[in-house]
DNA sequence: ACACTATCTTGACACTGTCAAGATTTTGAC
DNA sequence: GTCAAAATCTTGACAGTGTCAAGATAGTGT
């Protein structure tokens, strides 16, 4: 339950919203808890009441992150009900424009910036619940025979990898000009897909 | 060229050292100039004659890393020169065993902590020898008709992205107990390979 | 009405990255 | 070899950071 009319009136919201724009503007570096707080409008360690430490409002931030990114996963499955292979597709595709339009937050949501994530039960739970739309996902793939029938679970983790690590490496610079140059992202996650397709 | 002998005598590696050391022990978080100063035993702004700023102790860092993993996944490359399928599969599983004995080298080489990595030329140069590495054994197996005949660096991409993003997925305790309990990591990534394999 | 708790402010501390000024040592030109 | 120039390192300072303690303020439940 968010606290009603406080001094401020959710601050605790407030906090997470001004993170999340500090991130996308300056990144993690310029993500500190006092400029955070200075844009809510309060002291330096109002912050406090509500988040235990640094590491706490970035769980938060990371936590918001993936709500958003299991809406987006949810809106393209839900628009291609009839189709897998369209899921499959079309689901990989947002988790990847998800990424490309989010990168600071898909980056403290995937990159170790989090250090104890098991201590924030709302983060393990809403992770836990994007891995199991894969996982459905790659199962109606399976049932329709569009991906081969290996224990769905190794098969999302095989997929879902590949994606992931795509995008990754695009985001990190680290595929290199000659293949940059030639194919756009788009054409990767196809051809990844297309490797664990059937036939 | 390294500086032979001065007040400190090579005082650039000594830190670099000292920040891998600091890294593995205490985390990123941990890592900062003026502790990697104490440990090599100079005043708390001497590093500033060798490094421009954190960053560029970073970027040092992480180039140090790549010539450990490049060299790893040569190693592995040569000893199985005969057997192209070999090449992939035990470069694979050095690029998780570096990962996983350097966790956290490991991730500021790829988790986006390196803000400007263009900055750095030696960066560049040895990730950018490390893909091409990854390239040659992905061509060795599409010769040796082991993976399908595709554009070499779509599939290097793909398949680099694959374990790299299990490993990623994997140290970043995204992937569930359910796969865990059941699955290795190596299992994982024999998986993998085997999707991208030919029959 | 009143104790209680949640929320927020003020002030302090140690630690950080970074810069400027100066001291010291090595190098290179002569 | 001499000596100016450059590289290396120290000392001291500053602003910004996370965090804690003590207190002020405002809602809560009885």
């Amino acid at each position: 339950m968010p606290s009603k009319k406080y001094h401020h009136g959710d601050l605790k919201n407030s906090l997470i919203q001004a993170g999340v724009e500090i991130l996308s503007k300056e990144g993690l570096g310029g993500l500190s808890l006092r400029k955070v707080a200075a844009r809510a409008g309060v002291s330096h360690s109002a912050p406090y009441a509500h988040f235990k430490d640094r590491q706490a409002l970035i769980a938060a931030i990371s936590t918001e992150g993936f709500k958003k990114l299991y809406t987006a996963l949810e809106a393209a499955v839900l628009q291609h009900a009839d189709d897998p292979r369209q899921q499959l597709i079309e689901g990989a595709w947002s988790y990847v424009q998800f990424a490309m339009h989010n990168i600071d937050t898909f980056k403290i949501m995937f990159s170790g910036t989090l250090e104890k994530e098991k201590e924030y039960p709302a983060f393990v739970e809403i992770s836990r619940k994007t891995f199991g739309l894969v996982v459905d996902v790659v199962q109606a793939c399976q049932n329709a025979g569009v991906l081969r029938s290996a224990s769905p679970e190794l098969m999302s983790v095989s997929i879902w990898g590949q994606i992931h690590g795509i995008v990754s490496l695009a985001l990190e610079g680290q595929i290199s000009h000659g293949v940059l140059d030639r194919y756009s992202v788009r054409d990767m996650i196809l051809f990844a897909i297309d490797q664990s397709a059937i036939g």
